[in-house]
DNA sequence: TTGAAAGCGCTAACAC
DNA sequence: GTGTTAGCGCTTTCAA
């Protein structure tokens, strides 16, 4: 079945350790006989076999990537990434899907560790005391969250919430919704600390919904609350969420986005995908995926555990037809008569 | 760093091989025994290496799985299915994702070969001899495919072409278009199939266009060409595609479903989404993963290489506010002249 | 430039 | 019920 190292040594007629250095330090072994070997081992269709390589050298070739939810368009984005930038770097990816259970989280990276040269984690779920515990197992990266000094790649959605609160401001919006998503997410609580730093500023005042489910459903849910407390425009958590919303407004026959405006966050063309185009904030997913590979090998290449490094990653508004600015007569009341 | 056995063996004051055997066979070890070393592996933080443990046993526990393109909703949902089903049965993944690129998934199931028990290919693009060169390197389950002996996961999509078929059929339509995918899909070419089979009976004219590339831009490219051959309904190759139409239609002034039916293929809500709830036939994709799964463990518990055992899941149509009978006026002119 | 031998962390006979 | 020992496939000293 498998072919081992010591049927090409014997097809060759050289020893194993002649077929090894042929693969791994090619100069150091004479060119006819590399060749030979090559050839050998090409015709048996010889492959090391990584993992016992990896027993010896504690280099294993592979890197970890936990995601709360592969389904989910922002990971699967993310995971893009990863695996994109580690075929580069001829690493394999062990994959986890930790179902948004911060349990499990910890469980796979228990399961990986020894498998791996190190553990990508994205947008973890769980606590500070249980990441910390996680620290030493395996060089962690993390994603999208900035804890226990671990390196991390961190996208600047506080900023896309500024952006997009100045934006809607500009258009004269006065008072504009919040809608939260899961209460643990890191980039929500940028996005609202931005939103909050941003609003005086742009004279807004915010309405903080939530937390909702960061899913169609949850948007549909917060649409009608944001209805009810009269503002013009409505920032969601996420695209999903702001699909639900717009499509709740128009069951309900408000207009996007005449009588509300809507923006959300977006990984690439999701939102653009909308029948009324979505004005969104976006989020380099793909792009971190591969940064947070690369932070990792590159910290194991510098020597020991990785400096706390940070890689901060821009975010992005687009704008298209989801925001104008709001109606003289004001959402609230026209709204409510609505339906 | 890494704590071994040994360690745990000198802790607990035992031999390495109890300690062993009390994670592999804990009822042939003394209960005492066990529960010192299960408590001195607890604090030292003690976790088998698993690839040291494939190396002699032979089984990785690890299985791999290779998609096109984690980023199509599509395949991570699949995925989803094949991590959720590998945890349960305490298996982990390696997932590739092969970017639509025949070549590498070859040699993606190379470079797994070794480390995994089985690797699962989802809807591969490859050639049928390249196929064939896989078979024996590593136990293989084919999903939406069916070449070369192997096991597979099939979806009964051409089932599903059938029921979107008699269904606008039943509604009225003649004359109904078929966006065509990615010419290597298997999938695409049973859709195709099943239409034509059922086209007679139901005294329906089918239109088949394309290929085209079975995203958002594909649908708004198809859209043009579906609208100048004069259909009333169209079937796009998925939910990607049937969006892009979508937003093409209403781009041109053509109401969905008054002027146009569309139906679209989908894995989980997406289509639900949509501002237009989109008719459409549900994929199992889910599902499929779990089984594939399932499938490769089988046929590896059972014996040798595993039987070429066929596991086909039913499709199903989900009927929503995009088809409409067709209006009496005929589409044709009407829809042409609408810019 | 090549080979022989030790050993990575673990399990599986085979003793005791 | 437990310990000793021989490898799994590979890399890596150390000698030749």
């Amino acid at each position: 079945m498998a072919v081992t190292i010591h049927e090409v040594a014997k097809g060759a007629d050289v020893s194993v350790s002649t077929v090894s250095r042929a693969f791994t330090m090619p100069d150091m072994v004479n060119a006819a006989t590399r060749r030979k070997v090559l050839q050998v081992a090409e015709e048996l269709g010889y492959q090391p076999n990584r993992a016992a390589r990896g027993l010896v050298t504690g280099k294993t070739g592979n890197i970890g990537v936990v995601v709360p939810d592969v389904a989910n368009p922002f990971f699967s984005a993310m995971l893009k990434g990863c695996t994109a930038r580690a075929r580069e770097v001829r690493h394999v990816v062990f994959l986890a899907d930790a179902a948004e259970d911060p349990r499990v989280e910890a469980e796979v990276v228990g399961a990986m560790a020894k498998q791996v040269d190190g553990v990508v984690l994205c947008s973890p779920r769980m606590q500070p005391t249980q990441l910390e515990r996680l620290v030493g197992s395996t060089p962690l990266v993390l994603v999208n969250r900035d804890e226990a000094g671990l390196p991390a790649v961190l996208m600047d959605s506080g900023d896309g919430a500024r952006q997009a609160l100045e934006h809607l401001a500009a258009l004269g919006h006065r008072r504009i919704a919040h809608l939260a998503g899961p209460p643990a997410s890191w980039a929500g609580e940028q996005r609202l600390q931005g939103l909050r730093a941003a609003a005086p500023a742009c004279d807004v005042e915010t309405v903080e919904l939530g937390p909702f489910p960061p899913t169609f459903q949850g948007g549909v849910q917060a649409a009608d609350l944001a209805l009810a407390r009269g503002v013009t425009a409505i920032l969601a958590f996420n695209d999903l969420m702001a699909v639900g919303v717009l499509n709740r407004l128009a069951a309900r026959g408000v207009a996007v986005p005449a009588d509300i405006s809507v923006v959300g966050y977006d990984d690439i063309e999701m939102s653009s995908m909308t029948t009324v185009p979505l004005t969104t904030v976006r989020m380099p997913m793909e792009a971190g995926g591969r940064a947070a590979v690369d932070l990792l090998l590159d910290g194991l290449d510098a020597g020991i555990e990785p400096e706390a490094t940070h890689r901060w990653l821009p975010t992005q508004l687009i704008v298209r037809s989801t925001t104008a600015p709001p109606r003289q007569d004001s959402g609230s009341a026209r709204v409510l008569a609505g339906r």
